[in-house]
DNA sequence: CCGTGGACGTA
DNA sequence: CGTACGTCCACGGC
């Protein structure tokens, strides 16, 4: 590949130069306090965990602001800058690689192939290769940059989506501390005790199905895993449903001791499976950290996402996620998060005022003289274009007290009903995807995406802006951020530094959001606490 | 073997 | 007909 893992850029005040290893990065201290690019962060992990710079612009990470979607493959990268068609993004290359094998590398034109290393692992050999290739990767930073400044310049996007693509990186390398034994009976508790054989597998798995099969009629095993199956096994019981999700059982739960069983069964059932003993022995390294693949921004409006479960361990579970001996967790979450951004990518003022209230729904409760969790309730559709119900009541109200703001989602919205992608807050592209004969509810669909990606996409480079002031201000207390989740930052640090990172979570906030909204009118509130483990509640 | 849909966990 | 994602499972098509 033209980047080969190792290969490393290095920008700074004295111009471009390029390593051809990162042990030689590293041993050269190239790092420490430069402002740097590089391809992937992901292809940079023995540099970060040595020396993470200060600043980085990440070629990938950039890419994926300005193309949209989640590719961003070093093809990917190449093509989109030297205009080749999509979906053909180099014609084939066969033998050595003919950018620098030409000698000449200044004098690639648009369109040219990409060049591969093509089994040649000391591709990258001479001072005159390196050079040519750090030229090459300064020149597509800037033609990222200058798409940025097209699309209305936030171009400090780039930088947050850059630094989010290194603390992925370290969050990968650096794992979530447990608490060993605690999550263990807590896996017990629900998946029973540790299967030492196969047999002790399929006799746990039993014993689990049959305090369900023991509320069925005649007491015949039922295959609880196949949906079809359960449903006709409900009707046999009198309880009759199109599906079985269990938001529809909920309400035969009172009245049937099966429906009950059953979905007790599957949040047992969903332990077992998903975060059992095979999860704990895949993703808890013998250090006790619980690890996973963290995506900088997934394909959609740009959120983070983990693997290993990191973004969707069970409430039940949470207390098997603890601090390490001498140190505490600093948990902060974001107050309604959505809405607060909602005021500053609409610019609506009557929203950016009600920011001011620590509780904004009570606020906008007050605006559309409603109820609190009505206005709740209504403000959330109008950001998903949930159109019935009780909420849809409400939009009449909302239209008429924030027009501003529901102006800006009805126009995300009418964008993806088009079939036209749409652009975040900070700047990236959020393409839709229209078949050829698709319907008018899809369009609908479409519709509902962008509006939603408008404020979550942007919610989504907030959060990162706030992150990364985080990580930065926390370091100097040896803390770490072990945990990102949309809204919600971990803070792992030693116990004598607990205040000084409440504070300095807290102070990044206020940072972050004067930066990030340009000085709007708009306040960002964050719940801080200091605990020995995640499910713990402030005290 | 692979894609799809049901189901459910999180925000 | 409220958004997104990750994961496991059974099924039906190869």
């Amino acid at each position: 590949m033209v980047s080969p893992d190792g290969d490393c850029t290095v920008v700074s005040d004295a111009g471009v130069s390029s390593f051809g290893s990162v042990d030689d990065a590293v041993a050269r201290g190239a790092m420490a306090g430069r402002r740097v690019l590089w391809w992937r962060a992901a292809a940079m992990g023995a540099l970060i965990a040595v020396h993470p710079p200060d600043r980085v612009w990440d070629l990938a990470a950039v890419h994926r602001l300005v193309a949209g979607g989640s590719r961003d493959d070093d093809e990917a990268i190449w093509s989109l800058r030297h205009g080749l068609a999509p979906g053909e993004p180099q014609r084939a290359v066969e033998g050595p690689p003919d950018l620098f094998a030409a000698g000449e590398p200044d004098e690639v034109q648009a369109g040219a192939p990409l060049p591969r290393a093509a089994g040649t692992p000391d591709w990258l050999r001479s001072a005159e290769h390196r050079a040519a290739w750090g030229r090459h990767a300064l020149d597509i930073a800037c033609w990222q940059h200058d798409r940025l400044a097209e699309r209305r310049g936030r171009f400090s996007a780039a930088t947050a989506e850059s630094g989010a693509a290194m603390l992925c990186v370290e969050l990968e390398q650096q794992g979530l501390p447990v608490d060993r034994p605690v999550l263990e009976e807590l896996i017990a508790a629900s998946a029973g005790a540790r299967p030492q054989t196969e047999d002790d597998a399929v006799r746990a798995r039993r014993t689990r199905d049959e305090l369900v099969w023991r509320h069925v009629p005649g007491g015949r095993p039922v295959d609880l895993r196949n949906p079809g199956a359960v449903r006709e096994m409900l009707r046999q019981a009198g309880v009759v449903v199109d599906d079985t999700r269990a938001w529809h059982l909920e309400p035969y739960r009172a009245g049937s001791p099966l429906v009950d069983a059953l979905l007790t069964w599957r949040k047992a059932e969903r332990i077992a499976t998903t975060y059992g003993w095979s999860w704990l022995a895949e993703f808890v390294g013998p250090d006790d950290r619980l690890r996973g693949a963290w995506d900088a921004s997934d394909g959609g409006a740009g959120r983070m996402t983990a693997g290993s479960g990191l973004h969707s361990l069970p409430a039940p579970l949470r207390p098997g996620i603890a601090a390490e001996p001498g140190h505490v967790l600093v948990r902060a979450d974001l107050g309604q998060i959505e809405p607060r951004v909602l005021a500053v990518v609409s610019r609506d003022p009557a929203l950016a005022e009600a920011t001011r209230s620590d509780d904004l729904y009570a606020e906008i409760a007050t605006d559309l003289s409603v109820d609190r969790p009505t206005a709740k309730v209504a403000m959330l559709a109008a950001m998903y274009g949930q159109t019935s119900g009780t909420a849809g009541q409400v939009l009449g109200r909302l239209e008429r007290t924030y027009p501003t703001a529901m102006a800006f989602l009805r126009s995300a919205a009418e964008a993806g009903e088009r079939g036209e992608p749409v652009l975040t807050y900070g700047g990236r592209l959020v393409p839709v995807h229209v078949g050829p004969d698709d319907t008018t509810a899809q369009a609908r669909g479409r519709g509902r995406f962008t509006r939603n990606a408008v404020v979550q996409g942007a919610a989504a480079e907030f959060f990162k802006a706030w992150a990364l002031t985080v990580r930065a201000e926390v370091a100097p207390l040896r803390g770490r951020i072990v945990l990102c989740l949309h809204d919600e930052l971990l803070v792992h640090v030693p116990r004598e530094a607990a205040e000084a990172a409440v504070e300095a979570v807290d102070s990044a906030l206020q940072n972050a959001a004067r930066r990030w909204s340009g000085g709007a009118p708009v306040r960002f509130v964050s719940d801080t606490g200091v605990f020995h483990r995640w499910s713990e509640e402030k005290g």
